[in-house]
RNA sequence: GGGGGUGUACUCAAGUAGUCAACGAGGGCAGACUGUAAAUCUGCUGGCCAUCGGCCUACGUAGGUGCAAAUCCUACCGCCCCCA
């Protein structure tokens, strides 16, 4: 890779660094400064091979990448083989699995067989942390931790929120309980003798009662290995000397620590691009909490179409486009004036086109309006093998007999078009199904 | 190490011997409504067979008492808090 040169038009990297980009650490001048330069950056994304697909979420750090791409720099794909294997470590009791090596290796190839529908398969360099991480000593874990402070872990938000919180009887306010990792005096403030506290609000000294303590989400334990997550990440800025790291916004302590070590260890200045997220800037809600909710890219065109139509809520659209899509800011904004309802339709047919083709968008965008517009059948259909209906209804809905009989039951099964409620009856060959809003399956 | 708690379905959380497949909330699913959605209202939300109904498996794990256990007893395991 020689004679490529970087790209320093102000304008692309303005692009760059607001479109979407939520913080820039040290400071959106700084990056500003480094790509002026026209200096080659590699910039990296982490991402743990933890299931088979990637989902609309990865996309705005990777296309982040494709920009960068563009302007001549050089994007590394970290995977986190490493991490994935030690697995989760905050399970309950049923200390969830860690995977298999050859579940890892799976999933590495899914995702980058779906990386490449955004980043040119050799346009980027590839790297596993296990190559690093694995030849680790203890000793080496130990220096490496030195580095960094348990207070500093504590002040990650996600430690925080799983602290003992209390509400005072007194004046309703709510304050943080220290119990768990105090200085003094802030334990002396927070639990006086015969478990009576005084409140910092209102500084009434109040018992303090098991109903009043809370927490906000679940109450877990914060294992030790948690702490040794953000260092193991950060290890890996310096393991490949990287110049920048690109991740979502909630994963900016773990990039920062990468960049503190980095900076010690090698004194050299890691420059961090938190991505915004998909999350609904009123609600606060994320855009889809569910797994079955959840975009993937490997989703097939009509599967995308139909999901983004029916997960991403109205005032999101515009924030989609901006993230997930290449479109243009303008293009963007000019289409934003149509209905939200042709501006959906816009949007899935653009995320079809990016991940398939043209054609394939405009295939599903007519087999949408032909279905759930027009109340049409859909051109294909999935063929099942006839008898009774819940039998049918079970083998093609993949539930459960007893899941079947309800769905029958509430009037979600319709046998062409006419809603049937007794699951005994015989379905016939050529009898079209509808169970649920969107699933056709006919009779062979 | 000592003491005090606690462990319930996807999550939170009631229930302390039979009326418990287990209240309630969130989530999810379905129906009505609608522009897909959101909001709202209604129903469902362990599995198997079955259109009343029946059976099986489940309340941290393993045993025990008893006609009968999520509920009582014993041991074990996990977690939390306090004192060291």
């Amino acid at each position: 890779m020689f004679g490529s040169k970087t790209v320093t038009d102000e304008q692309k990297i303005e692009e760059l660094l607001t479109r979407r980009i939520e913080a820039v650490f040290p400071s959106k001048e700084e990056a500003e400064k480094r790509f002026k330069e026209g200096k080659e950056l590699r910039v990296y994304l982490g991402i743990d091979p933890t299931g088979p697909h990637l989902h609309l979420g990865h996309t705005i750090p990777l296309l982040f990448l494709k920009q960068l791409l563009e302007l001549g720099h050089k994007p590394v794909l970290l995977i986190g083989d490493f991490t994935a294997r030690i697995g989760d470590p905050t399970g309950k009791e049923t200390a969830r699995k860690s995977l298999t090596e050859k579940e890892v290796k799976n999933n590495m190839i899914n995702y980058l067989g779906q990386v490449y529908k955004i980043l040119p398969k050799g346009s980027f360099e590839v790297k596993y942390n296990g190559s690093w991480l694995s030849k680790m000593s203890f000793q080496d874990l130990v220096e490496l931790a030195s580095h960094v402070t348990v207070q500093q872990m504590l002040q990650r938000e996600m430690f925080q929120r799983r602290l003992w919180k209390w509400k005072c009887p007194n004046c309703k306010k709510v304050s943080h309980s220290q119990i768990q990792f105090g200085t003094q005096e802030a334990y002396d403030t927070a639990m006086m003798q015969d478990n009576s506290t005084k409140c910092s609000h209102c500084g009434q000294i109040v018992p303090l009662e098991k109903k009043a303590i809370f927490s906000e989400t679940e109450l877990r334990p914060i294992g030790l290995n948690e702490f040794l997550y953000p260092l193991m990440q950060g290890y890996d800025s310096v393991a490949m000397k990287i110049d920048g790291e690109v991740g979502g916004n909630d994963q900016t302590f773990n990039m920062l620590v990468g960049r503190d070590l980095e900076k010690k260890l090698l004194n050299k200045d890691k420059l961090v691009f938190a991505t915004k997220l998909l999350v609904n800037a009123e609600s606060g809600k994320k855009m889809s909490k569910t797994e079955g909710g959840l975009i993937s890219l490997s989703d097939s065109p009509q599967d995308m179409f139909g999901k983004t139509m029916k997960t991403v809520p109205d005032e999101m659209i515009e924030l989609v486009f901006r993230l997930c899509t290449e479109k243009p800011t303008e293009w963007i904004e000019d289409k934003k004036r149509s209905e939200p309802y042709d501006f959906k339709k816009e949007l899935a047919s653009e995320l079809v086109r990016m991940y398939y083709d043209e054609k394939e968008a405009v295939k599903a965008w007519q087999e949408w309006d032909r279905v759930f517009s027009r109340g049409e059948l859909p051109s294909e259909m999935e063929e099942v093998e006839g008898g009774r209906l819940v039998d049918v209804v079970e083998a093609s809905g993949g539930v459960s007999s007893t899941q079947a009989k309800r769905l029958i039951d509430q009037g979600a099964v319709r046998i062409n078009d006419e809603v049937v409620k007794e699951w005994d009856r015989q379905t016939n060959k050529g009898d079209v199904l509808q169970i649920g809003p969107k699933k056709f399956v006919r009779v062979k």
